[in-house]
DNA sequence: ACGAAACTCGTACTTGCGTACAAGTTTCCC
DNA sequence: GGGAAACTTGTACGCAAGTACGAGTTTCGT
């Protein structure tokens, strides 16, 4: 969480402050891409003068790297609260998966999602928070399939959580010439609510 | 395929330059992303001065146009001579669609494809190009699909893209947290392949 | 063979970038 | 209340980028 070498600790205030960089950060990359996250623009998105962000990060690779942590944190968080919540108050299996699947769905026509996994393909340090990502839907959608008595459950978490990233893509590349996502989810869950002879 | 406004007419020595440099240019996406075309990196992968690029192409985004869609243009002319080549030998549907969607997943782990749909959320010119791609794509599975008798060919078509891209993204991304490819082809072509009551 | 159009290519200009930094202010602890 | 550490901010430096361009060479129709 924190940027390399001496970063001095920081103060209450310096926290907010760095919040609302990312924020800045990760709405700019939503709007345009990581290609747009230039210090001067992500200073102007938050309001904080240049110089707040050389001396909040050592770098901008540091900075595109907070964000996009921050940005998972928050993300994997909504599912396992709401998995969990469905769970605790006793919704069945399949309940839970349709739950699992339309809300991760919902939060995926998100250009940042894509850009972070093209990134990570490159930055070995990103690929860290990629790989956590993806574990952590993974580890969430298969608690829901195993609920749901789907067979193969980590397996399926990972089918149905691609489908959804690569129809959110297309969608994204392509507007409505690509599947559309409601339909998609009824035909899969529905596929694979029946039990594999495999 | 004209760069707009007043383009000289080539000849054929142009030609070859100019497919020279296309194809640096997607090598150049292929390893380091959009973000690592510039007119430099481009050029002395292709072998050529640096004024050839602004002597063919009017821009940079031009170039990245350009080569994207002869990445397309390829790409879709071979899923199209696979198939079409499987249907005139008498091949069964069954045969068509595995076929189609190894060959499909065969070529997607490539990072330019993504790329391609990353740019084509904000360019309108390459989203153009997006679509074509993903209507030769869903055009194929289709007909591969509906040779092999499965309901809603268009819709599954799409899925299994879909699905094909999520998975080479996500292996991008993170390696092998996510879900081998031929494992779910398997799962997912096997419960496509059964009739659904929707 | 000659002239126009296509092509070649080195060089130079401008802009915007990441980053450094120094001089200042605020906060916090004792 | 004083000093150290955290924070603030404007400004500046060096560099790499996209692009422009002019002077030269090749090609090709007539």
């Amino acid at each position: 969480m924190e940027a390399t070498g001496t970063a001095p600790a920081r103060q209450a205030r310096g926290y907010e402050r760095v919040e609302q960089i990312l924020r800045a950060t990760l709405s700019v990359i939503s709007r345009g891409g990581v290609a747009a996250v230039t210090h001067r623009t992500v200073a102007e998105e938050a309001g904080v003068p240049l110089g707040s962000l050389t001396y909040y990060f050592a770098s901008k690779q540091d900075l595109l790297r907070e964000a996009l942590r921050l940005h998972v944190a928050e993300d994997a968080g909504r599912l396992h609260d709401l998995t969990a919540g469905l769970a605790a108050r006793g919704a069945s299996g399949e309940e839970i998966v349709a739950a699992f699947a339309q809300q991760f769905a919902d939060g995926h026509p998100d250009i940042a999602q894509f850009e972070l996994y093209l990134e990570a393909a490159r930055d070995p340090q990103l690929r860290e928070v990629a790989a956590e990502s993806l574990r952590a839907y993974a580890e969430v959608g298969e608690f829901a399939m195993r609920a749901a008595g789907i067979p193969q459950a980590k397996l399926m978490a990972g089918i149905v959580v691609a489908t959804i990233d690569g129809i959110g893509m297309h969608r994204a590349a392509a507007g409505d010439e690509a599947p559309d996502v409601d339909a998609a989810l009824g035909v899969l869950l529905h596929a694979l609510s029946r039990p594999t002879d495999a």
